[in-house]
DNA sequence: AGCACGCCGACT
DNA sequence: GTCGGCGTGCTC
């Protein structure tokens, strides 16, 4: 096929062949559900393999498009004349194994997108790019010139370039010869003219040695290999799991230890196992939790590591991607994307805090890493490890059903108690007349000084970035929002603007309300930005860091702020989420929670799970050294049993708690969701398009299918466009997916509106 | 998702 | 008379 013929149009009649089998079975990174069959052309039939990219033309205009090969067939199911031939194969060898085809097909079934897009959210575009490589041309020499060559006259310089090819390992290309013999292109294009040479085309890595894939073996290595030795309860956990690795098995544990109880020990010691027995480990943790410390920790442990963080070159993963193809990698450490590691021989998926909402991706196709490993651990015959201190109920709820085994880590290592937990009632904290309100009451300043006093570290966290987290017209009670977004502006003082956290948008901070011109705006609630004014105002002789996305833009700044916290150079750590998780300092003796209500009274079924998760994960960050910690909540619904249960260290009491109130609302895990949100810039559209397909769902759901909304999503507006959503509630997954199939191609949105199809939701915002 | 086809309004 | 708006439907 000529590139002319690919150009004209009004011949796609020519693009259909005769059947001849065999054929290709494709699919599209489309929202098209079927798998299409085009002709192997014979020169591709002895190259072309299932889980190659290849190209085919498409459409009437027959334009070349990407598509996977998901199986190869020896006769078609479509009508002869329509089958056109496979162009071009653009992987080889496959980018995609049989368990992933599988695992892919699972998630286009399970999250409603097309088989093809499931695949491509699989392949890192760096792969799929072909990044830090580049096509070069090679040169060979055939045989019998090989053998022959001493019998050739030859000029000088082909001579000493035939003799170079000849004892070269491997074949070099043009570049290559022209570096080791000093010469221009000349001498090779006469050995090629006279037939002694040969050419081939080949995709060759960029750089000339790829470099190591781990590159720091750490500063205090030596205490590096050596077995760590178990608690008795590790121990015994480790028992539990010991006949599965390894056993080509599947079997999903849930290992619920409380925080600084030795998970990550656990892991490598199961790990260590399943490496022994020649098989790969994949380990997820929330991108936060990517910290120097964990993937140290892995290094030492394990000599071939490697590490998907987010911030990879398009190179490097391509590279990384290569190498667990390869089997070149024993422990492959990672983010969410990082469940779709090739390895070659898996023998343990590992999830550790599982709990956590940034495993489920947030845009299409919305998949939750943990259930997909699951799903994957299934489908690979390998046990799967899912870690937390506080697992997600889900979660719970599963090894409660038998479907998954729980394994109990109750007490810290080198018995270490908990930490006290005090709850400080902030009603009766009154502020000082005159005095603007405060962020750190009277008792959470005083236990401050004392820690500091005793020469311990504080951490203190408030879940809210900014200085101002509103600015409000007293006069007639406008809240300044957003012009693109149905959200509240937040005053960042060191920046001199307003910003909308939703879209990113900046504002010049207005001195009169921009309805009414009234000019006494006023400021009001406590961000991060505020507390660390008020934190160094109070400890003066003390160094205060301050960690949110704010403080953390530059790269290397988050290793920086830690390291620095280590070596006890800085006292008080505070911010956002970013330090309630996972990190591990000893010499930390006092943390305060600032406000335990931000996430409480959120419009989402999980509001009281998060609170609880938030106060249990930081509390546990204290302690973890030989002297006690302490923890202080500050809140002003000290009953709420999020938070008393999570003062008291009680997971168990929480779970009894809130499981009744999930049953009496059919919400997980008593029930599967499915949430649809349409947007659009014209609201009454919006609306009514989800009406026309709440009717839809109506008329083809079940008795035990239940329909919310449609109702305006909690924020209702976002860069200009109008949300609004529509939950489906069943007890089982089944009908659910049954009713998508179903409804979803009869009810296309009409032009500018967009609609999202998120199976189990994290957030319903 | 693209992209062609088709059926209605303002222009050389 | 045509150029071009974007609604509808198909893609092996």
């Amino acid at each position: 096929m000529t590139r002319a013929d690919a150009d004209d149009r009004s011949q796609g009649a020519l693009f259909a062949v005769e059947a001849e089998g065999p054929f290709a079975g494709v699919v599209f990174n489309r929202p098209m559900e079927e798998v299409y069959t085009y002709a192997i052309p014979r020169h591709l039939r002895q190259s072309l393999r299932v889980g190659q990219r290849v190209r085919v033309p498409l459409g009437r205009s027959n334009q070349a498009v990407t598509a996977y090969c998901v199986r190869i067939e020896p006769t078609a199911n479509v009508a002869p004349g329509k089958v056109k031939e496979v162009l071009e194969i653009l992987d080889d060898p496959p980018l995609i194994d049989g368990v992933m085809l599988d695992l892919t097909h699972w998630m286009a079934g399970y999250y409603s997108c097309s088989w093809g897009q499931a695949l491509d959210a699989v392949v890192p575009a760096g792969v799929k790019k072909q990044a830090g490589t580049r096509i070069a041309t090679c040169l060979t020499v055939p045989d019998e010139v090989r053998l022959a060559r001493d019998t050739l006259a030859l000029p000088p310089r082909q001579a000493e370039i035939l003799e170079l090819l000849c004892k070269a390992e491997g074949t070099l290309s043009v570049t290559d010869v022209c570096r080791l013999a000093k010469c221009t292109t000349a001498p090779i294009a006469s050995l090629r003219k006279r037939g002694l040479i040969h050419t081939v085309r080949r995709r060759m890595s960029r750089a000339p040695v790829a470099g190591p894939i781990d590159p720091e073996p750490s500063e205090n290595d030596h205490d590096g290999k050596a077995p760590v030795a178990l608690t008795p309860e590790q121990a015994k956990v480790l028992d539990q799991l010991d006949p599965v690795l390894g056993s080509d098995s599947f079997q999903t544990f849930l290992l619920h230890g409380v925080t600084g109880s030795g998970k990550t020990e656990v892991y490598l010691s199961a790990i260590e196992r399943v490496v022994e027995r020649g098989r790969e480990a994949i380990v997820l943790v929330p991108e936060i939790s990517l910290t120097p410390q964990t993937i140290r920790r892995f290094r030492r442990r394990f000599d071939r590591v490697a590490v998907l963080h987010s911030h990879l070159s398009d190179a490097e993963r391509h590279r990384h991607w290569r190498a667990i193809a390869a089997g070149e990698i024993q422990v492959v450490v990672g983010a969410r994307s990082a469940i779709f590691a090739p390895t070659r021989k898996l023998g343990l998926i590992v999830i550790d805090e599982e709990h956590e909402s940034t495993f489920k991706q947030e845009t299409t196709p919305r998949y939750h890493a943990r259930d997909v490993a699951v799903k994957r651990a299934q489908l690979e015959k390998v046990p799967v490890v899912l870690g937390s201190a506080t697992p997600s109920l889900e979660t719970w709820a599963n090894t409660e059903r038998g479907r998954y085994t729980r394994l109990t880590l109750a007490r810290r290592v080198a018995e270490r108690r908990m930490p006290r937990v005090d709850i400080i009632d902030m009603r009766h904290e009154k502020p000082t007349k005159g005095q603007p309100l405060l962020a750190i009451g009277g008792l959470m300043r005083r236990a401050m000084t004392e820690a500091l006093a005793d020469d311990g570290q504080v951490i203190l966290l408030l879940n809210r970035r900014g200085f101002h987290t509103f600015i409000l017209c007293p006069k007639c009670g406008n809240v300044l929002k957003c012009g693109a977004c149905d959200v509240a502006l937040t005053h960042h003082k060191e920046r001199h603007k307003a910003l909308c956290h939703t879209c990113d948008a900046e504002y010049d901070p207005p001195d009169s309300c921009p309805s009414c011109r009234y000019q006494r705006l006023h400021y009001g609630g406590i961000g991060t930005e505020r507390l660390e004014r008020e934190v160094r105002d109070a400890f003066p002789q003390h160094v205060v860091r301050r960690m949110d996305s704010d403080t953390m833009r530059s790269p290397g700044a988050y290793e920086q702020v830690l390291g620095a916290f280590r070596a006890r150079q800085v006292h008080i750590l505070l911010g956002t989420q970013m330090i309630a998780k996972g990190l591990d300092f000893p010499d930390v003796t006092l943390v305060g929670v600032v406000n335990a209500d931000t996430s409480l009274h959120l419009p989402d079924f999980r509001a009281a799970e998060r609170t609880f998760q938030l106060v249990a994960q930081v509390a546990g960050r204290t302690g973890r050294g030989d002297r006690p910690g302490r923890v202080l909540v500050q809140t002003y619904t000290p009953d709420a049993p999020a938070i008393s249960f999570a003062a008291r260290h009680d997971y168990l009491g929480f779970v009894a708690q809130e499981l009744p109130e999930r049953e009496k609302n059919g919400c997980p895990p008593f029930g599967r969701v499915v949430r649809l949100i349409a947007r659009g810039p014209s609201e009454a559209e919006v609306v009514g398009y989800l009406e026309s397909f709440a009717q839809l769902l109506r008329e083809l759901a079940d008795d035990s299918v239940r329909l919310l909304g449609p109702a305006p999503a909690p924020v209702m507006k976002i860069k200009h466009l109008f949300r609004y959503h529509l939950q489906l509630r069943a007890p089982a997954p089944g009908p659910l997916q049954r009713i998508l199939r179903v409804a979803l191609p009869l009810a296309d949105p009409p032009q500018p509106i967009e609609l999202a199809v998120d199976v189990d939701p994290v957030s319903l915002l």
